[in-house]
DNA sequence: CAGTACTATTATGTTATACAAAGTAGTGAG
DNA sequence: CTCACTACTTTGTATAACATAATAGTACTG
């Protein structure tokens, strides 16, 4: 099993969190992920999560201009995309409360 | 985002963890992950998945009469299986470690 | 015999992430 | 000036998990 198919739908949160308390670029992204200890990611995952996200409006971007290269796109969350992001913690705690129950409960008995 | 994303990789250790406990058929596997609180579960999403296992050498099965209908698969887990779930064990942890970090900085800053 | 509860199987679709490659803009070395 | 390098973004193709839905077969019940 690796760890790769845990992260389905974690991913999505992870970066509605960030986004909600830093506005972000996409390289930016990609390296704080991976200072929180998702070694894997890469900006082949992050742009189009990042493009898929904006698509259905959970977050919008700007365009400015970099010192050090091209343009940086800046993400920024939306009212939508908060929502959202609740609504992923709620799944998300819930999740773990059941997940837990079942793989708990084999030394409890 | 849909509940059923973040299921993916999870499904797969709580079956391991409750076989480890307690041998099963697929259908009474369904009825209890329904107990558990993963409603969505179906036959569709079980056996599929129990094959998959069986195949990857996680869990073996025996076939038994039921007094009720058809013929029931009781399925075990292997030593293989054991480390397995352990495995993802460690992995789920490592992940609500993880996700916890990032989603519950939001609100420390 | 018809209907319903049990039990297993399989086909097809959707979608998140992986993987890999490439394109664009600036900077520094020679 | 150009070559290489780094910062930054984009895109195409593949894989694998889970959803959905349909099929089929056994036993019990009316």
């Amino acid at each position: 099993m690796k760890e790769t198919q845990l992260l389905k739908g974690v991913l999505e949160g992870c970066v509605l969190a960030i986004i909600k308390r830093q506005q972000v670029y996409g390289y930016e992204l990609v390296q704080i992920m991976r200072d929180y200890g998702f070694t894997t990611i890469v900006g082949g995952t992050i742009y189009p999560l990042l493009q898929k996200l904006e698509k259905q409006g959970l977050i919008k971007s700007k365009e400015l201009t970099s010192p050090d290269g091209p343009n940086r796109k800046y993400f920024f969350i939306t009212a939508y995309g908060e929502e959202q992001l609740m609504n992923f913690e709620e799944q998300w705690n819930s999740l773990i409360i059941k997940v837990n129950r079942i793989v708990e409960n084999e030394e409890s008995e």
